[in-house]
Parts: C-alpha cells; structure tokens; sequence
DNA sequence: AGCGTCCGCGAAAAGCATTTCGGTAGTTTC
DNA sequence: GAAACTACCGAAATGCTTTTCGCGGACGCT
C-alpha cells in the first residue's frame, strides 16, 4: 500500500553522478569551486532522484532549523488564523515552517509548549495573546528570538507589533463625521481592556479635532452582542437625536444595530454604526453589511514573521511597531442609493 | 542580552557523570544493561544540565521526527483550530508536535505544503477539508500515513474521520419532537453540500419514526443569515402554524430567528429553533441562546490524531468512521422558565 | 584454584549533509 | 624544463544520538 520509496540521500546523487559526496554537495549549493560541467551532471542526477536534503542533517550541522514556533492563546483562532498566513507568506513557503501551539490561555501550558518548541530547536518564536493589551514577557532563558503579535511585550525591550487602537478609533469617528454625523455616540467592551480605550481615546480626538463632542460620556460593558443591545437602549433613550454609533466591536455594534432597528430607527439614514475588527462572518451578515474597522491581522503576521527573520539574522528590533488599521466602509455608514 | 546558553549534549551528561555516551543513553533511556546506581547518577546529571536529546540528531537516526502535518484549507479557522488542539491533546504535548499548514483552497497550494511537509520528513498527515463533503484523495507519492478528517477522501481505501450528519439532523429532530412540536419546518443550505443532505435525511428519518410529516419540503439556500431570514419569512407565510423549525446551520438559525422575531413569534414559546455546528460566538448571542448540533470537533481532532498513531505504528485503519453530533440545549427550545 | 557465566560498561559505527583542508593534474612563467 | 600557480576534486571531520558488539571483571561452581 504504502510507497516503500526511500528519500534519495546525497550519496546517491554523488554516486550516479560520478563524483564524490563532497563535490555533489558544493555543485548543489553553489559553491564555487565546482567546473560547470560537473556542475550540470550533478544537478541532473538530483533531479533524476528527485533528491531533497535531509532537513535534520542539515540542521544538526547549522544548529539552525528552518522552523519557527507560534504560540497562541486564542482559543477560537480569530486573531491567530490571519496572522499565521501572514507570516506563512513572509517566511516564503518551502524554507521556512511554523509550529502551531495553543497554551489556550494557561500560563503553566504556555512555559510548557515554550519548552517543547525549544527542545524542537526553533529558530524563533512569535507569541500571539489573546487580547490586545500588553503581556508579560516570556519568562525562562529563551536563546532563540521572541516577537509578540497583537498583544505587545510588557518588557519595552522585547520586539512587539500590535495594532494601532488610537488611530483605528480615529478613523471611525472621522468616517462617521465625513458622512455628515455630528450626534455621536459611543458604546465600548470591558474597561478592563487598554484597547477599548485607546480606540475611545482616538475616536474622541477626532471629534474633538472636528469640534463635535459626542453626546455623553461613552458607554463601558462587556465585548458581547447583548451589551451592545443594552447600552444602544439606553443610549438612544438619553439621546433620541442620535445619528452616529462608534462601538468598540463588531460584536457590539451587531447588538446596537439589532437594538436600533427595532427602536424604529433606519440605518444608516437615522443613525450611522460602525464597528471595530472586521469579523467578516458577523460584519457581512449584519442588516445592512457592517462598516468597520480592519486591523490588517495578515499584514500584522507579516511584519512580525519580517522582524522575527530580522532578529534571527542578527539586528533585532526593539519596543513596541504600531500598524494602523484600515476602514471597511458598507451598507451600515453609507445609504445604498 | 540574549542568554547563550547553549543546550547541553549527551556528552556533558555522560562526562559529568563519569560514564560513556553509550552508557548515558541507554540510562536515559531505560535500556537494561545499565545498573541501577549509575543510572541514578546519569539522571541526576542529565537533570543538572536540563538535557533534553536533540530531536534532530534522535531523527536522523530513527527516520522519524516527532512531527506531523495539519493541512487545512479552512480559511477561517472555523473547524480546524478545535481538531488542532484535539490532536495536540491526543498527541500529548512534548512528544509529537504539529505543522500547520492552510491551503487556502487552491489546490496548486495544496500540492506545494505537502511537498514542503514531506521534505520536513512529517510522520505523519491530516488533511482537514473545508467542507464536510467527501474530497479527493492527495494525489502523488505520499510515503507516510494520512488521515483525512472533516472531509473523508473520496478514496474508501483511505483512513477518514467525519462528523456524522445523519445522525446530527435526526438528534435535532428528535429534540424538538421531545418539546411537543409538531409543525416542523427545515431550512438548510447549499445543495451542493452532501452534508446539508445527510443532515435532513437524519431529521426526516426522525420525523417518519415519530409519525410526523414536515410541514413542507426542506428549503435549500445558503450557508447566511440572509438566507435564513428569507426562507423564515417564506416559511410562516405559507405554514402560519409553524412551531418548531430545524436549521442547517447557526447562522441560518440566527436569520431565522430574526425574521421570526420580527413577525412577532415568540421564541421558543410559538417557535423553537435548533441549529448545527455549535459556532459559539453565534449561537450564545442569539435571542435567545440557540440550540444547536455541536459536531464535537475536538474529538474528531483526536480522533484522527489517534489514527494517524496507529497509521505510523503500523496498523492503519481503511474507510470512514462517522463521530456522533452532540445536543446542546439552549434557551431556543426551551423556555427559560 | 580454575573454568564458565553473566552483568555492566565502553568503543565504534550508523544516520546525512556541509565544510575544511590537502592533494592532483594541468597550465603558466622564467 | 623546472618552479609556481590555478582550478577541481576527494577524504575526513563535524554535529548528536542510538545501537550493536565486544571486553573486562565479578561471582558461582566444581
């Protein structure tokens, strides 16, 4: 059943070719010191066997894998799915691959898959938490590079890439102000999160800028669709001349949304909504499509696999890359007209 | 900055103990020919030195590498982030670890991560589809075990895992039947899909068994809420006595049960809805919470991880084997009373 | 005391690719 | 024609662990 067809080793290739291991080796990595004709008939046998280096041999030599690790604590894959294809393109399919680990939000089980990525002898590590807001560092001696993805590194020291909260607040409320809004309110997740604040603090810098301030202080609760039922109720019973909604997810601006319709209200004519993260499964489904805010996850998995590549060649980075978040506008901010 | 501790070898062990290479691996690994006392002073050593074996070196002499493939073409990380983390879990941390790989649907990419898997010298694959329909069988010379799971090879010969629709749809039946429902609907989704066939044949044999017609064919769409509300709305106009409605998928569910709101229904007391894949962020949001088919995706995961095991161990399984749907019951055939 | 046994340990090879260094043949220069 | 090069190629070491095989010593038995 099984295809018993041994992986041709490099002596195979020598001994087709006529020359010895040593010879067959420089030809096949491009060493100079090979006439071209060997060259040529060296390459052909290898292509005859079909032959790959062994990865391990290779490796045991160079003490350098071609391996990566990337340990998540996102237990729904969310955050970690776009940024691992992300660094997949980065790293250029073929010499570089990663190993996925879920510590699923347990510190024990984190330091328990550092240890196994380690004794696998990766390259490097990129650590992706859970939530946007910064995360202890690794603890342990780690001798291989760590970059930290979405949730920054608490040591200003370490590498981090994140998204840029602040301005992806901004470019909400500048979206909603440039469609003519100027009652705007605001409905955010749990105030224990440093994102839902950096992303208020953005947006109200934009209003402020634009001389509007929103129509009250904004409103705190949970990241979940029924907070965004609640605080848009509650909201719009204060303020019945509200014409623009910022909600800090797009989980919550689902809830408002449904809140707001059946309060009588038209989106987007009555009042405008946009939410934060591009959840395309929730944003696209949503009575009209949801405009958002995109947090570029796949760019973020670039970069980072880009900064860990620079740090296993030698100049680490340090502190924490902000990227900024991009703006999905749909049916929810714009008439349809 | 970066600690250069550089991994002790077997070597170290062996000379801080006193002994040979020789001696110090088969005390570590518990081979016979090594006395009691000398095997505690190599373990002390070892623990000393935090040894751990170099993974590579130990593979380029076995042929193996403690590493398999996950290959998905599951975008969003829907089904494959829980089979990951069921293999991680039946693997047991440490010992194996796995490659993740997406394929992104193309079929050229596909061919590419396998090649790229196979150079890494993976013991092992499982190819998670993107669809629970059957998928053809990798093509090539693939010299190591593979497993297919979520979407069983079209291959019978093959080793596949699935989650057994049939028998979801006719769990789903059942439960609204036990409610005292009996003016059944179905809505499900693209035809295309045999699992959306699978599904109803289940909760069609279900209905029969208990003497119980639908009040009319299933309806068949797509996999979106849009979808759902639509044929909600088609539904209650042509059966205005609906009271149990059966739904190929959550968000199908979640649609449906927004149209049925907004026709004024109420949920689950005029109408019960039950869903299928237990999509959490989903399902614990609806008005209210929706009762679903979960497919127990993390068993599936270790499941195949399980077959894979054996697979490389050397008694491979041929065919498919069907994982039984679990029931989750939810406020939206249940009152909450 | 001498012979046979068994236990415990070590030397060495195997697994594969890379690299250094030494060597051979051919070519140039005076 | 001999010395000095150049250009190519091959033997061997390197990296680390596992396993086989053999050797030495200790013990028991006669």
């Amino acid at each position: 059943m099984v295809e018993k067809t041994k992986p041709a080793t490099l002596g195979d290739v020598a001994r087709l070719a006529g020359v010895s291991i040593a010879t067959a080796s420089k030809a096949l990595n491009g060493r100079a010191q090979v006439r071209e004709s060997t060259r040529e008939k060296v390459m052909r046998s290898a292509e005859a066997l079909s032959f790959v280096p062994n990865p391990l041999a290779r490796g045991l030599l160079s003490g350098t894998t071609g391996t990566v690790g990337l340990l998540t604590s996102d237990l729904e894959g969310r955050f970690s799915i776009p940024i691992m294809m992300g660094a997949e393109d980065a790293f250029g399919a073929g010499s570089t691959s990663v190993f996925l680990c879920d510590a699923r939000g347990d510190a024990i089980r984190e330091q328990h898959q550092v240890r196994a990525l380690l004794s696998r002898h990766v390259d490097g590590l990129i650590v992706v938490g859970a939530r946007p807001d910064p995360r202890p560092s690794l603890a342990g001696d780690i001798n291989v590079p760590v970059v930290y993805a979405y949730a920054p590194s608490e040591d200003p020291d370490d590498s981090s890439v994140t998204s840029d909260n602040v301005q992806g607040g901004r470019l909400a409320a500048e979206h909603l102000l440039s469609t003519g809004r100027r009652s705007i309110g605001i409905v955010t997740g749990d105030r224990g999160y440093g994102a839902a604040h950096d992303r208020l603090a953005g947006a109200l810098t934009a209003l402020h800028d634009a001389g509007v301030e929103p129509v009250q202080d904004a409103l705190f609760g949970s990241w979940s669709e029924g907070w965004g039922r609640g605080a848009a109720r509650v909201l719009l019973e204060a303020r019945p001349d509200l014409d623009g909604l910022i909600c800090g997810s797009d989980q919550i601006a689902r809830g408002a949304m449904d809140a707001l319709r059946e309060l009588g209200r038209e989106i987007p004519d009555d009042v405008a909504v946009i939410g934060h993260d591009n959840w395309e499964v929730l944003a696209m489904n949503a009575r009209p499509p949801l405009s958002t805010i995109d947090m570029n996850l796949q760019e973020l998995g670039r970069r980072a696999a880009g900064m860990l590549f620079d740090a296993i060649g030698g100049s680490p980075t340090h502190g924490v890359e902000k990227l900024p978040c991009r703006l999905m506008v749909r049916g929810s901010t714009t008439p349809t007209s």
